[in-house]
DNA sequence: AGCTTTCATGAAAACGTTTACGTTGGCGCC
DNA sequence: GGCGCCAACGTAAACGTTTTCATGAAAGCT
C-alpha cells in the first residue's frame, strides 16, 4: 500500500508523461491521444490517485459546495429539506456544507463567516438574517438563496404562508361550516407566524366580515397552544373552532380540550399548520395545512445553482403553494376535496 | 467596497510588513510584537480579509471538516443526529460536510469516493457499509468512525439494541406481570433488528424459559406492523402483550388492535423502540425503548475529533446505553422507574 | 566591552493543481 | 522542397497560504 498520496506528478511519471497532460486526459478536455489518455488512465488507477481539491479550488477558485445555514428546526422539517437540498446538489455534482441549529444571531453570525471562502454559494434559512445582517456578514457577492426571509431585493424562495392560512380558514368556514372561528398566534416578529395570521384575517374579512376577530397568544409550542386552548375554554362565547399557527400549539390545545371533556371536532373543531408526522396519528387525526419541504429544498438548490452560473438574476422572489389536509379536527364533510396526500413515512433505523 | 478579494498579500503591503508576519499574526502564533500584530488587525479588517481556506488546506493539509455519510434516515432520527454531531463540531471548529439519503451501496460509495480529500475525518452510517465496503473505497487511512454498524476491527459506535430489548422484554414480564410477550422481528440482515431480536429472546430464556417463543415477522414498516398485528389476532392462543422492534411497526400494530376492539393496555399491551417523536402522542402513548439521538452524535464526533489527534485508537467499539420509556401501552403498574434517564456507555473493547 | 542568547522580522520554498504559452513533428498544399 | 497549420505534448507560471531559515537588532551575562 502506499502510504503516501499520489499526486498528480507520480502518475505523470508513471505514465511517462507531463503533468499537463495528466490534467487535461483526466479533466476530459481532449488533447491527449487515446493511447495516452489509456496509459494515463491506467497508471492514475494503479496509484489510486485521487486529485487534491484544496489545489484544485485554489487555481480553479471554485469549491463545488454549497452551504446551507439552518437553524434549530423541528426534525421533519429539517431532514425533509436537507433531503431535497442534497438530492438536488448531488445530482450537479455539488457538495453540502451544512451549519445547523444556531440559536441566536451571534451565532448564526460566526457560521456564516466561518464558511466564506469554503463554498460557492449560500442557502440561508434563518429567523435572525435580514438585510443589515446580511450586509454585515457577507463581503464578497457570494450568490445566495435566502428561504422563508421577509429580505427584499435578494434571491428568496418563500412558503405560501399566507396562502395556506387563507385556504384553510376558507375550508373551516364555507366547506366545514363554522361559524367563528379563534386563532391562536404565533410569536410576534416571526415572519411566518405573522403570514399566516395575515392569510387568517384576510379570509375572515372575505368570508364571514361580520364575526368580530378571535385572536389569542402563542409561541408555536406545545405548553403556548395548551394555554391558549384553556383560555379560549374560559371566553363568554365559545368559538366553533380553532386555527393554531402551527401544528404544535394544535396539538396543546387538542389536549386542554380533551382535558375539558369536549369532543373533537363534535364540540369544537380544531386545525394547525405545518402538517408535522405527528399530526396524522392524533386521535382524531389533525387537519392542518401541508407544505412539501423536500420541494422547497430542491427548488432553492437549483435556484441558486442557476444564479451561480449566471442564468438567474439574484432578486427574485418567488412562493412555494402549499396544500390543505383535510383530516377529522377540522369537522364537517370530509369531500373529495381533501388534499391528503401525505404519504405513510418512510422509516429507517440506522 | 474592494470588488477583488483580499489576499494576505495586500494585508502585508497594507500593514507595512511581511505575508509572513501577518499568517503569524493573524493566527496567534506570537513572534509578533503586540504593536505589528495591532496594525495588522486593523489592515485586515479594513480590507475585509478573509484567508482563503484551499490555500491554507493545501499547506496545511488540513480541512477542518468531517464528513458525515448518511443513509435515508427517518425525520427526527436524522435531524437530532446531525443535531448532536453538528454542535459538538462547531465546539471543536470543526465544519460538517454531510451527505444523506442514500438508497443503495452504490450511491454511497460514490458519496464516499467524493468526499476524499475534502474532509479530515468520516463519519459513518449506513447499512451498505462493511468491511469489504470500507476496503474498497476507502484508500488512504482516513479517521473513521462508524455508527450503529457489525463491522469489526474499526471505531465503531453502537446503540445498545439488544441491552434496550432485552430491558424492555423484562419489564414487560416482571413488572407489567404478563406472562406471554410476542414478538415483531424487523427485516432479515439488518443489524439493529438482529440485535433487538436477539434481546428479546435472551430476555425470554431467562425469565420466561417456559413460554414457547411467539415471533412474527416484519419489515420496520407501519404497514407491516398492522399486518403483524393482525396475525397475532387471529392466533389461537393470544398473547398478552406484543413488543414491536420498531415504533412505527407498534403504531400499524395499534391500529389492528384497535380495529379489532381491542383495549390497549387492557386487552393487550403493546411496546416498541426508537421513542420516535409521534410515540408520545398517540393513545394511549407507547411504552418504548429511547435512544439518545443527539448524544449518540454528539459522541461519535468526540471519537473521531480524539482519533484524529492521536488520542484515540481506530479499532475500538464503544455501546451507547438506551433507555425504556414506560408510558401507557405496556400495562401493569407505572411505578418510578419509568423515569427517562440516561445510562452511560458501556465500553467493550475487543 | 565582548560574548551569547533571544526575538521580531523578511525572503523564499513549499503544497498540488490548472492553464497560457511554447515547442515539436507530421501532414497537406502549392 | 518550402511553407504554414494543426494536434499532441511539455514548461513554467500562477493560485494564497504556512513554515523554514536567515538576518539583524536588542538584551542579558561575565
Amino acid at each position: 500500500m502506499t502510504t503516501k498520496k499520489a499526486t498528480i506528478k507520480d502518475v505523470a511519471r508513471e505514465a511517462k508523461v507531463s503533468v499537463a497532460s495528466v490534467s487535461r486526459a483526466l479533466n476530459g478536455q481532449g488533447g491527449v491521444t487515446a493511447e495516452t489518455l489509456d496509459r494515463i488512465r491506467v497508471a492514475a488507477k494503479r496509484l489510486h490517485y485521487i486529485p487534491d481539491n484544496a489545489a484544485r479550488s485554489l487555481i480553479t477558485r471554485r469549491t463545488h459546495t454549497i452551504g446551507a445555514l439552518l437553524p434549530d428546526l423541528f426534525g421533519e422539517f429539517f431532514s425533509e429539506l436537507i433531503r431535497g437540498i442534497d438530492l438536488a446538489a448531488r445530482s450537479r455534482g455539488l457538495h453540502l456544507l451544512v451549519s445547523s441549529s444556531h440559536d441566536g444571531a451571534d451565532e448564526a453570525a460566526t457560521a456564516l463567516r466561518a464558511m466564506q471562502g469554503r463554498v460557492d454559494g449560500m442557502l440561508i434559512l434563518s429567523p435572525w438574517v435580514d438585510e443589515a445582517f446580511l450586509e454585515a456578514n457577507m463581503p464578497g457577492e457570494l450568490p445566495t438563496v435566502l428561504i422563508n426571509s421577509p429580505v427584499q431585493g435578494r434571491s428568496v424562495l418563500n412558503i405560501d404562508n399566507r396562502g395556506g392560512a387563507y385556504a384553510m380558514t376558507e375550508h373551516l368556514l364555507r366547506t366545514a361550516g363554522h361559524k367563528d372561528i379563534a386563532f391562536i398566534a404565533g410569536p410576534a416578529g416571526n415572519f411566518d407566524a405573522e403570514q399566516r395570521e395575515l392569510g387568517f384575517r384576510e379570509a375572515m374579512k372575505k368570508f364571514a366580515p361580520q364575526v368580530p376577530l378571535n385572536i389569542v397568544a402563542g409561541s408555536f409550542t406545545e405548553e403556548s397552544g395548551y394555554h391558549a386552548g384553556r383560555e379560549l375554554l374560559k371566553q363568554a362565547h365559545r368559538p366553533a373552532a380553532v386555527f393554531a399557527a402551527n401544528d404544535m400549539m394544535a396539538v396543546g390545545c387538542l389536549y386542554a380540550f380533551k382535558e375539558a371533556g369536549l369532543q373533537v371536532p363534535g364540540d369544537m373543531a380544531l386545525a394547525g399548520f405545518d402538517d408535522i408526522p405527528i399530526a396524522r396519528y392524533l386521535s382524531p387525526p389533525l387537519s392542518t395545512v401541508s407544505v412539501h419541504i423536500a420541494e422547497l429544498g430542491r427548488n432553492a438548490l437549483e435556484r441558486l445553482s442557476a444564479q451561480m452560473d449566471g442564468r438567474q438574476p439574484s432578486d427574485r422572489t418567488d412562493v412555494l403553494g402549499c396544500a390543505i389536509a383535510v383530516r377529522e379536527t377540522c369537522g364537517g364533510s370530509r369531500d373529495a376535496s381533501s388534499k391528503n396526500t401525505y404519504q405513510p413515512a418512510r422509516t429507517s433505523d440506522p
